[in-house]
DNA sequence: AGCACGCCGACT
DNA sequence: GTCGGCGTGCTC
């Protein structure tokens, strides 16, 4: 990309606008935490179209910013409309700051501007999330230095017959036969080319010099390749065809809708989205489509899925991305040369020039939420920026959030169903198991009834999969002499065992410190007992059980490295592995063809707390899990069976689990939700201030809540110390603001703000529709 | 977010 | 007497 000349100060301090106050300026909107945009005068003749980049002196510095106005003529001298609305005695000092001399753009920055359906998102999510619309700006801009010249490395071709080196050698052909056949258009570094010819680079380096190989300055950020969407596809079921005809027919209009994929387990949900991506791209040479997934750990395998579907690689974004990769993304991006972006929730966010269709797959899933920084759901944002571009946007989930279901009921969204598995396999037969019936053995997990269903799955050569949503050894670790609960520092967390290392973990703050042999309370030496399972005690158990069986354990932290995890997954995947203890990370999308009996060693986990989603995601872990069993229909092979280990067995979440029952669940889950006046059928927000001095905090908290305004359907709860009260030194206090669906909880909370100054040593946050509640 | 300005403790 | 701690406030 040419970079426009410098112009600093193109319009001179004293003869820069004309008399009459005839000044051209613009709004620039900063990628810092600031709500507004400030006004600079124009260089002369620019026009710079609103989305466009700018460099403008900002305070001491030069800051990167976007133009976000028309340009306009510069107030006068006289009164303008800020003037107009302040009182008489204000009228001073806001007229002194309309007359100050507006400093000028430096640089009109040469790259394509963000599309005005961004720039009414950026707005429109900093509104919502209460965020200032710099803060949103930021998350577009976050792009290593992607609006910095391009970086360039140097490539050869090889240069025309006739200019063939004087002294021919094997070596000096194999060179240029390799440039030949790479082509003009491909020029190739030395190193590469060296390597494609089997020679040293000094051989390459002669040809240069030579002139028979020609010197080219090449954009270091490969272009990406060019989807195509006329590739065949996987051959589809009925079910898929009809499913993916009917989201073809949305894409066909060319509007906003939002759709849910509704299919089960192993339904084959992404063969028909991207059907529906290569319908968007089809449609339109220039089209973008973003795919979002919500963990980071599943693009990889998924990336080749897509370059299999469209013969092209499409573009990975994700917050550990860095330097050169990052930057690479964001200005193919922005300059609409990547056409499919696969990432997390901030791909969102990204510079697209011509976004045509967003996908948000596993829907339901809580990983959407971002909790620090601008909170929002990138869900519910990936439907608002379809709103404001005018394309249709796919939710696909096999256990959709009440939230989408009751869209889907109310009409607002559109809806298609796949009821079956691709395979053909049935549905895994799903039982309760009343531990207060079978009880395990004392100081184990494994109910008789659960070890028997394993030892028959082993007998038939099968795999099992022991499923608890605990990482490490045990969750608490006590003295058993004082009673002493092992805590992480300055926080009220429970330190978590993860005796593989010999360690206790907190898993909120990443603390970590080794296994003292006494008891930091009492000094009473060995008298640290580890109390409850996590997924490294029920291998312990397990491998006392089944001494010759092959056992792996898979959580987050049992795998050193992505790399070591996919290495467990695909042992598990080929059969390497007779039994599978993990987590949560196994329940996400891979495919165990032996697996036909999940074990969950507490489906209880996860129901208390009082979260007012709990059931709601109890419910989706356990499809999901259980969904893993006897997915493939191998002739032969039983149908897979799931046991669900439990105290409370008349728990209607399980029972639903248990019938299989899904939409009963939904109803019970809507009719509670909609009685306390809980999301979607009310609104909710979480007004969160923590500060490490205590007592300012609590006199903030007091203040609050002396001066919450009255609301017509609003109610402010609290406050109350947060559930965990102290995390990293801070102490932390809670308020919750619930509403009716028609009231305007921002504009509520903006009231309520108003009234109060809170100290600075204070922060506050607000969560619109919060899902974790510590 | 930076960065400057502004009032109270340990040093050349 | 100064260097410097980070609280407060501003950036067109």
């Amino acid at each position: 990309m040419p970079r426009a000349p410098e112009r600093e100060d193109a319009v001179s301090p004293v003869s820069g606008g004309d008399r009459a106050g005839r000044t051209r300026c613009v709004k620039v909107l900063f990628p810092l935490p600031l709500d507004t945009a400030f006004d600079y005068a124009l260089p002369p003749g620019a026009a710079p179209a609103p989305g466009t980049f700018v460099r403008a002196p900002f305070g001491p510095r030069q800051a990167v910013g976007v133009v976000w106005s028309a340009p306009f003529e510069a107030p006068g001298a006289r009164d303008d409309a800020d003037a107009a609305s302040a009182d008489a005695a204000n009228a001073g000092a806001a007229n002194a700051a309309a007359r100050r001399r507006l400093k000028s753009v430096s640089e009109i920055i040469d790259a394509p501007p963000l599309t005005s359906a961004l720039m009414d998102f950026i707005d429109w999510g900093a509104g919502y999330a209460m965020a200032p619309r710099g803060s949103v700006l930021a998350m577009t801009m976050r792009s290593g230095d992607g609006l910095a010249a391009p970086p360039t490395r140097r490539g050869y071709v090889a240069a025309p017959s006739h200019a063939a080196p004087a002294r021919m050698t094997p070596q000096r052909e194999a060179v240029l036969a390799a440039a030949r056949a790479a082509g003009d258009g491909a020029p190739m570094s030395a190193g590469d080319l060296a390597r494609a010819a089997g020679v040293s680079d000094a051989v390459v380096r002669g040809l240069a010099r030579s002139g028979a190989l020609r010197a080219v300055d090449v954009d270091a950020d490969a272009p990406f390749a060019a989807p195509d969407p006329a590739l065949p596809g996987k051959t589809l079921t009925e079910d898929q065809a009809h499913a993916a005809a009917v989201v073809a027919d949305i894409i066909a209009q060319d509007a906003h809708k939002a759709i849910l994929i509704d299919g089960v387990t192993g339904s084959g949900k992404t063969e028909v989205y991207l059907e529906a991506a290569a319908a968007a791209l089809a449609r339109d040479p220039s089209a973008q489509v973003a795919i979002l997934l919500p963990e980071i750990a599943l693009t990889l395998p998924f990336l080749s899925r897509v370059e299999a579907r469209f013969g092209a690689a499409p573009a990975p974004w994700h917050s550990e991305m860095t330097g050169a990769a990052r930057r690479r993304v964001w200005r193919r991006v922005l300059e609409g040369q990547a056409r499919i972006v696969v990432g997390a929730r901030s791909a969102l966010f990204l510079p697209y020039r011509n976004l045509k269709l967003v996908i948000v797959d596993e829907e339901h899933d809580g990983a959407y939420k971002q909790e620090d920084g601008v909170v929002y759901h990138a869900r519910d944002f990936a439907v608002a920026r379809g709103a404001r571009g005018g394309f249709p946007v796919v939710l696909a989930s096999a256990t959709p959030s009440l939230e989408t279901v009751v869209n889907v009921d109310e009409g607002r969204y559109a809806a298609v169903g796949l009821p079956a598995r691709a395979s053909g396999a049935a549905m895994p037969q799903i039982d309760l198991v009343d531990m207060r019936e079978h009880p395990a053995d004392p100081g184990a997990w494994l109910s008789p009834v659960l070890k028997k269903a394993v030892d028959a799955t082993l007998d038939a050569g099968e795999q099992s999969l022991l499923f608890l949503n605990r990482r490490g050894y045990a969750p608490l670790t006590l003295c058993r002499r004082c009673g002493h609960k092992m805590t992480a520092p300055n926080s009220d967390t429970m330190l978590v065992e993860h005796r593989f290392e010999n360690r206790l973990v907190c898993h909120h703050t990443g603390f970590s410190m080794p296994k003292p042999s006494a008891c930091p309370a009492c000094n009473a030496v060995d008298a640290l007992v580890p109390c409850g399972p996590g997924v490294e005690r029920i291998a312990e158990e397990a491998a006392s059980r089944w001494p010759d069986a092959r056992i792996e354990v898979l959580s987050s932290d049992t795998a050193a490295s992505p790399a070591a995890m996919r290495a467990v997954l695909d042992a598990m995947a080929t059969g390497a592995v007779d039994i599978l203890i993990a987590t949560q990370v196994a329940a996400k999308g891979h495919h165990f063809p032996g697996l036909t009996l999940v074990g969950v060693v507490d489906a209880d986990l996860g129901l208390s707390g009082g979260d007012l989603r709990a059931a709601e995601r109890t419910y989706q872990l356990l499809s999901q899990v259980t969904g893993r069993a006897g997915r493939a229909a191998t002739p032969g092979q039983r149908r897979g069976r799931a046991l669900l280990q439990t105290y409370q067995p008349d728990a209607p979440v399980l029972r639903a689990m248990e019938r299989g029952d899904r939409d009963a669940f939904l109803a019970a889950e809507a009719e509670s939700r909609c009685a306390y006046g809980y999301p979607p059928y009310g609104r909710l927000a979480a007004v969160l201030l923590r500060s490490d001095r205590e007592a300012a905090l609590h006199e903030a908290a007091r203040a609050l809540a002396a001066a919450v305004p009255n609301g017509d359907g609003v109610e402010v709860l609290g406050p109350a110390r947060a559930p965990i009260y102290r995390l990293r030194g801070e102490a932390r206090m809670r308020f919750l603001v619930k509403a009716r669906r028609d009231v305007n909880l921002q504009a509520f909370i903006k009231d309520w703000f108003a009234g109060v100054k809170t100290p600075s040593a204070v922060r506050r946050v607000v969560d619109i529709n919060p899902y974790s509640f510590l």
